[in-house]
DNA sequence: AATGTTTACGGAGGCCGTAAGCATG
DNA sequence: CATGCTTACGGCCTCCGTAAACATT
């Protein structure tokens, strides 16, 4: 048994059952593959693959639970190179983050902007996604960990980190009814309008939606976006009042815009971060963290990491 | 980076950072060792073994966590093995249980003998030891798992089962004062008496100590075995009273002893099962312990071993 | 016919074992 | 001087890439 036949394996499985694809991504040819694979077969006794004739068409019962402990080995594989480089290479290396956009635009900068300082040879990369994308990308091993408001629990690899709560306002075009009121901002006072708010993933629409529920108000929603800058535009046309998240308003850039509190009406969301529990987290990472949110030290994160329970 | 390599590591830290010794065991030339060694460390870039000119001498800060890694790595490696087996063989393979002479004596052999006849094939084996070392077997991955009645929660890599409760009675020679009483048994009339009973290690004894404790009274324990057969024998031998676990008197077979309950004075005691965690078990392991304890179904053994809290 | 897998074969690289060299206690 | 690790070297195995045959859609 070898970590290549490891690789082939799970590449195969990765590239939807082709082998000739699994080769180009590892920069191989598809004979060493197909043959490696055989012989990792005959070595464990079973068939990974169910074969039609010659073609790959699926993944056997013993085969997926080969695939899922070949999954856990190559991972732990990685960790044997980061601990190297930890180790040697203490201030390089690269650190990947998966996020959506208005943690990456409204509550990451401010952390990037130290981190970079204080490491300028790592190398930051962050991938954008919905939640659900961006946990698998973590999940997958593409990224060390995600920041997000939704979806991170729902991943039985992954360990939930709370960073901070948050809440949402309301903005709408400067001069508009809405931002004059006599009384507290209610939920009618809302649905009076058309709305303008985050897609059904994102940002904490489910509280959205909770919270019109409840109240048994129908909200008119015209638009719903991934971003807040989307939103924030289209309300500056005047297509509606939006409903985001309070820090992403700007008060500064957003000048033609207004701006009322709406914390009273929704229940906070969590932003947190997720992390594979069997990860190998660089120093630096553990340190990133840390200047995002900074009750979670090494400590806490580790103890998260590790079951979290006993101990 | 090669699972060989990570072999070598590990095989030398086992024997005691002896390459020599490791070389023998695993049936290799030392040089070729010492050489995928330096290949190893050379890709990581770190040392793995701390060398005193030519010998080895300590394993480095990033070399512990190296060998973490590597050990759980060929675990895994070894539970894809297992996989092969179980869907390839599925009648055959082998058993090794890790336990303490009660448990061997007195509890396991009614499950062993429906083992045997249901898996003729299955080659079964029982490592005797002592709580420690049994747990100590499991984790390196030289016994499946472990039967003991202490020590299994003091180990983060395992998972403990509880299977049935038991406690404690009095024996001692037929016609001894102790067995003929008036009033219900009390600690005050055994510890009238020199007590032979269990070694401090073993078979709950700490349940023993703390009754007597407690109590404020001072027995006077003149052996201490670990082995109930060796606690009869001297019991027999006029030694003094013994106290030992009821399920190890034979009424048939100890016909000059005689008996007394005693479950009144001791705290009941628990037998487990000690799991690793991220071990790969076979069919028909899940069904030795369901034969054993018939409450742990595979499904209740599986979520105990998967974190226990989620899901 | 095109896509995709297996079989066949040759070359290069790497792993292992033997033997000799060299520190350390 | 004995133990133990390293360096040196040669053989064999095996892994990989090319080419061609074969199967499937």
């Amino acid at each position: 048994m070898k970590l290549q036949q490891l690789r082939y394996l799970v590449e195969v499985a990765k590239q939807g059952l082709n082998v000739s694809e699994a080769a180009e991504k590892l920069h191989t040819s598809q004979p060493g593959i197909s043959k490696q694979i055989r012989l990792l077969e005959d070595e464990l006794g079973i068939q990974v693959f169910i074969r039609n004739g010659k073609r790959v068409v699926a993944v056997s019962e013993p085969g997926q639970q080969v695939l899922d402990i070949a999954g856990r080995i190559l991972r732990e594989a990685q960790n044997l190179k980061r601990v190297g480089d930890e180790f040697a290479r203490e201030e390089e290396g690269e650190l990947t983050i998966a996020t959506t956009h208005t943690q990456a635009r409204y509550a990451l900068p401010t952390a990037v902007q130290a981190f970079l300082k204080r490491y300028p040879k790592v190398s930051l990369r962050i991938k954008q996604g919905n939640p659900i994308q961006i946990c698998e990308m973590v999940v997958a091993g593409e990224a060390d960990f995600a920041v997000a408001t939704e979806s991170i629990d729902q991943f039985s690899e992954l360990t939930a980190l709370d960073c901070y709560q948050w809440n949402r306002s309301v903005v709408a075009p400067l001069g508009h009814p809405i931002l004059s009121l006599d009384h507290p901002l209610t939920l009618a006072d809302i649905a009076a309008w058309p709305i303008v708010t985050y897609d059904y993933a994102f940002a904490g629409r489910n509280n959205i939606n909770r919270a019109f529920e409840l109240s048994g108000i129908e909200p008119n929603i015209v638009l719903t976006a991934i971003d807040t800058d989307v939103i924030k535009t289209y309300v500056g046309l005047g297509l509606g009042v939006g409903i985001i998240a309070t820090m992403a308003f700007e008060p500064e850039r957003d000048t033609q815009l207004g701006f009322v509190h709406a914390e009273h009406l929704f229940l906070p969301s969590t932003t947190r971060i997720g992390i594979r529990r069997d990860a190998y987290l660089r120093g630096f990472a553990y340190h990133f963290i840390e200047l995002f949110a900074p009750h979670l030290t090494r400590q806490v994160v580790d103890r998260s990491m590790r079951g979290g329970d006993d101990e």
